[in-house]
Parts: structure tokens; sequence; C-alpha cells
DNA sequence: TCCAAATACTTTGACGTCCAAGTATTTGTT
DNA sequence: AACAAATACTTGGACGTCAAAGTATTTGGA
């Protein structure tokens, strides 16, 4: 069912025709909305034969990028950005998995760590190529689109406070 | 707890690191993932109190600009690209909360419409009311970004299949 | 030292999404 | 006319997300 139309223009021009403010704001949200259906719809089907989707994904990235292939399942969350009960919804599987493991951390009993395992480390190496074989999803997006849809987010991700830009190198 | 320092340029950093392919695509992925998370969280807080959400938000919007404030359900999840199932949800919960009712068509019986009620269609002029006061979640993107956003997105869409522009107006 | 407050994680429950399968009805072919 | 295929919607199940409440442990005063 592809339609004959583009389906925001339509919705812009039936919000003016109701006389609904902001309408270039609602087509740039509905804009990112839409590209993030379609960017997860890609990149879950690509991780699928690996056994994987993109959650589970990040956090084995994650993991595969420190010293140890371990972190305290909070600090997990802090940089996936993700709520502390989805961290450790997505924790669960990996172990159910065999691809990470829970131990406690040495000095702070509250805290566990997420340890990469053999298997893990493999699985991510395979997801990553996938992931690549399919441009993350953007294909269709050129190079200059990448950069400007870099650039513009990067504004909306500071206005929103994630992460604060050290006097250091503000641009 | 915000980062100082921006976890995207980090990861772009970590995957040079461990010689992964595909980096720029998947900042520009992982940029629109987290776009879409402080939009959707913006959004739904702002519907909150109107005792919506945006794909409840999303149905009524569609149903107000008919002729009838009525539509198929099917033509609704088309229009939405929603999956049936979630439509029926959705319809479902507006339905008991008064905003629609189902309708039989009159000459497919196989089909069901949803028509907006007397309320629906206050709580809608109430919900986009609230959105435009926070600019759909999308302040601290300029003009500028949100053009380049729309623009870049559009490319993506286009090669995703969502519409055919037709031949009389490609650009 | 003691204890309230903060921190770290888990559990439970409400919702949202999708897929796959099921029911009802209509369409298109033979 | 008969019936297989397509269409329209609903149902049930698997998963993902978040909020709120619960448990355990550590921290930071008084």
């Amino acid at each position: 069912m592809t339609l004959d139309f583009d389906p925001i223009d339509e919705a812009a021009a039936n919000w003016r025709g109701a006389g609904w403010a902001a309408v270039d704001a609602m087509t740039a949200a509905t804009s990112i909305t839409r590209a993030h259906q379609i960017l997860s719809g890609r990149i879950d089907a690509a991780l699928a034969p690996v056994g994987l989707n993109f959650s589970r994904f990040e956090v084995l990235a994650l993991l595969s990028f420190t010293r140890e292939g371990e972190l305290p399942l909070g600090k997990v969350g802090d940089r996936l950005q993700v709520h502390p009960a989805s961290v450790t919804n997505t924790v669960n599987r990996l172990e159910a998995d065999g691809l990470v493991a829970r131990k406690p951390h040495p000095t702070d009993r509250r805290t566990t760590l997420a340890v990469l395992t053999r298997a893990g480390r493999r699985r991510v190496e395979q997801a990553a190529v996938a992931l690549a074989a399919i441009e993350f999803g953007v294909a269709g997006l050129t190079g200059d689109g990448r950069r400007a849809v870099d650039a513009a987010i990067l504004e909306l991700r500071v206005a929103a406070g994630d992460f604060v830009v050290p006097p250091s190198q503000r641009r």
C-alpha cells in the first residue's frame, strides 16, 4: 500500500486548513518519528538472523568497548539513556542467551556488573557486520543528508540537556 | 545525570577504534533514534494532562480532517503507517473514553468505521493547542534545522517507498 | 555512632508495537 | 454459480518501555 502523495505534506495542509499552529514544528516531529520507524524496522530485521535486537546489541557493543568488557548496570542505562527497568530486562535476556553474565561489584554490594562473555563478544562482532551491511538503515540518506541530520539533532540534544558541552570545546 | 561529553561522538570514536564499518551511518541512525526518544517523551508529557497519548491524538486528528469525521480502520492504519492490530487497540481505548465510536460500513460489511464524537472533536482541539505550545517537542531546533531534517528525511522516506512521487511533480 | 536520605537494582503493572493466526465478507475466475 | 484468493478486522502472544513501589546497601550528617 504505497500512497501517491506525501502523507506529511498532506498532514501539513490539513493542519493549516484547520487553523492549527506550529505546522513546521509538526512536520519536523512527524518526519523524525517516521524516520525512526523506518530505521528501527530495518535494523531489527537485520539483527534478527543474528539473534539480537537493537537494545540488546547496544548493550553488547557498549560492553565490548570497555577495557574489561564489564560495566555496572546503572552505567549502561546512563550511557544508552534507557530506564533502569529496561536495562534489567535486556540484561536478563542477554544472560539467558549466555551473551552476558552478572557479577557482583567488588566493593559496592548494591551494584551489579554486566560482563561480556566469549559468546557475547563473538555475537556483537557478527551484529556489527550485519548492521554495517545495511548501513544502519540509513541507506537512502546521502552523505550530506546524514551530516545535516547529525548537526540538526545535535542542537536538539544539547537543548534537551543530553550532555553539557565543556567550555573548552564549544563550537 | 548529564554527561560532560557527547555520547554519540564517544560511540563513533569507539566504533572507529574497534575497526567497525559504516560509522557515519551509525551516528545518523543513533541521532535519529535519540531525537525520537526526546520528542516522544516531550509530546506524551504534553498530552497526558489532556488524557491522550500521541497515537491516540494522531487518530483523532486524522478523523477531524475528514468531511464526515469518519474513516475505515484500515485507512487509518494506512495513513498513519501503523499495524492494523495497533489501530484496533488504539480505537478500543478511544472508544472506551467516548472520543470515537465504531460504526458499520454502509456497503461493505467487512469494514468498520471509526467516527469522531462530539467529545472527541473537543479533545483533539485541546490537544492541538497543547502540542503547539511545546512546538511538538522540537524546541531547540531552529527553522533551518527543521527544514534540514524534513528535507533529509524526505529522501529516506522516498527511498523506503513510503509514497511514490507522481511524475508530474518530481522536483 | 546512628539514622535519614541517597543510590542501585528488581519487581509489578499499564501500555504500545508487531506478528501470526482466526473469523467474516467480498472479489475475481473458471 | 462455485470457490479460491484477497481484504478487513480482531485476538492472543512475545517483547519493549516506563513509572512506581520494594529491598538492600552505602553515604552523609547530627
